[in-house]
DNA sequence: TTGTTTGATGCAAGCGCTTGCATTTGATTG
DNA sequence: CAATCAAATGCAAGCGCTTGCATCAAACAA
């Protein structure tokens, strides 16, 4: 039997003979109200299985205790770790994470961020730092802290992440340091995805730096997933190119790849190195286990919940180190072959 | 410069020189204000930057256009994507995702219900069928649509899932095909998982349809992901068994099962089939591409979300028809080896 | 012109909770 | 025993939005 009228607290007032303010007061500043009454009115509250009303508490007290994300829908990507780190670390604190996942096309959109503003949230946390003036107009004129996940000391305000350059010089490095001269790259679209963007520039100029230049031949831009990543390598192979390891954008296209030259027969890493970034669960896994940089995906979460609560508790928090990157090598890089 | 207090309706009306009450109306029923006073009042918020009070709102209108999904923690599993599913669905109607993902310990404590009724959620999804009593007691009490994910036609309530007992029949009936008479199975602890209780009795029942036993010695019960599957594999390795083919009960474990099979250098399928269940998205990528029983878990997603909503508008919703299930046969599985 | 009708707006009463301030009560002190 | 004080509680004013009802002003009919 639904109740007709949801609890409040005057029902649980009268039921205890008290005022509603003194409920109110039980509730939330205990040491408040003497012992006996606290009793009576939980007692009540017990009975009654009085559930606070949000919406009123979020009016009267002016904020909801309610954190907004903004990341981009997370089909085949590190995003639910991310997610689930931040949830998890604004739990612990009594936050709850409201979880706006808009796909590709309106993730840009700043009707989003509005929607999030409507929600009440008391901060937010985006996805990149590239973002429409619109989102930062907003978010400036509510006073509303927020942080920039996946970013890197950007200007447009407080970002967690880590050094895309450091990660690249790991990939880029180990290869060199197994010899190899030609190298190829799988990654995402730079066009639309400024993490694959940052990425490609990253490798580009670790290689530079160790005198080393792409293969053009071997690389392909292309979606991220095990799919892509797949036919990406079959149309490399098909090329013929000098290639003799292939850095990926991420571990999707890594394990695709992987799987195209198991299928095609070459020998991972006797006759082809992979390598790629991120570290994701699966990685240990493949055929052979993957060589990839491992990034903080966690600690970026936790990190960025950490900060926002800081704000939130009006502690001065500093803007968030970069955080570590650690190459961790496994069994799909090898030395060059001998040339034949 | 944060604005020292958020715009508000008044504000917006005052600018607009016409009352609060008016511009409600503009924003919500448009067609009943005349087209220059809609013109004036949208300029005004829009010269503001006025951003609703979802607060206010729900409190006045009792109800906030969110629905609740209680999932556990998705670290490794297909969580994430039955989440997306039905926040993308949910989007789709102008309503939000009030995700909470408590860890195992507190997954069924009413207490994180309670939190989300706090926020006022319209409806609320639920993981599982086998939910405490003060669970569907909070819930009726509130009078509160739910619906129970990844549970069939369950007694407690609403439920939208799929026939364990049909999958594990497609998996059984796919090993028994092939002539395998001595099967292990690595699953989840049924002790403290609904689902992979379910899916262990669903696999024994098919089995004993067929006439087959489980080879007790090649069973083993471990924490879903690929490292309990790949230890899980050289337990069952090492001990020797009679097992011609291991079916596991997800394709984390059988990922980590093909990789310890591959460290030890057996050949797959050759000397030992392995098959799963839920088709996640690296399962064809796996060595070998891996056969496995795929279990509707985005559709899960869309079902939940389309039957919450509509309990919400109103229609009398029938309870969701159990969705399809279906075997993908790769390169996991053959026929049994020729006894030696 | 005057009485009707109708569509467009204004008014004001909540929605349930928090909190500053006033009040009460019992304890304490001179 | 009266005066003083502190602790505990009640009161009532919002928080920003929605909405039923009253009002008002054109537009129309008579």
């Amino acid at each position: 039997m639904p109740a007709a009228r949801p609890v409040s607290l005057a029902d649980v007032a009268a039921l205890a003979g008290v005022s509603a303010g003194t409920v109110s007061r039980v509730l939330s500043r205990p040491d408040m109200i003497s012992a006996a009454t606290s009793q009576k009115v939980l007692a009540a509250a017990e009975r009654l299985g009085y559930v606070a009303n949000g919406a009123a508490r979020a009016l009267a007290l002016r904020k909801s205790r309610t954190i907004g994300a903004l990341v981009p829908r997370f089909g085949s990507s590190s995003f639910p770790t991310l997610v689930q780190a931040m949830e998890s670390a604004l739990a612990a604190q009594g936050y709850t994470l409201l979880l706006s996942a808009p796909d590709h096309a309106r993730a840009q959109d700043p009707a989003v961020l509005r929607a999030l503003l409507e929600r009440g949230v008391d901060a937010v946390a985006l996805l990149g730092a590239e973002q429409p003036a619109a989102v930062f107009n907003m978010l400036h004129q509510h006073g509303i802290p927020f942080v920039l996940l996946w970013a890197l000391a950007s200007p447009q305000g407080p970002s967690v992440g880590f050094d895309e350059h450091q990660a690249a010089a790991l990939v880029v490095d180990h290869l060199a340091d197994l010899g190899h001269q030609f190298i190829g790259f799988i990654g995402g679209k730079t066009s639309d995805n400024e993490r694959a963007r940052r990425r490609f520039s990253g490798v580009l100029q670790a290689m530079a730096r160790r005198g080393l230049t792409l293969c053009t031949e071997a690389h392909i831009e292309t979606e991220y997933g095990f799919e892509p990543g797949f036919k990406a390598m079959q149309t490399v192979l098909a090329r013929q190119t000098a290639a003799t390891a292939m850095v990926c954008g991420n571990d999707y296209l890594a394990a695709g790849a992987l799987s195209a030259l198991d299928a095609a027969g070459v020998a991972v890493p006797v006759r082809m190195s992979v390598i790629s970034f991120n570290d994701n669960d699966f990685a240990p896994y493949l055929h052979p286990p993957l060589t990839t940089a491992r990034v903080p995906i966690r600690e970026m979460g936790e990190t960025a919940a950490r900060y926002l609560l800081d704000c939130l508790s009006g502690e001065p928090p500093s803007e968030p180190l970069p955080l570590p990157v650690e190459l961790v090598p496994r069994r799909s890089t090898g030395p060059v072959p001998a040339s034949d």
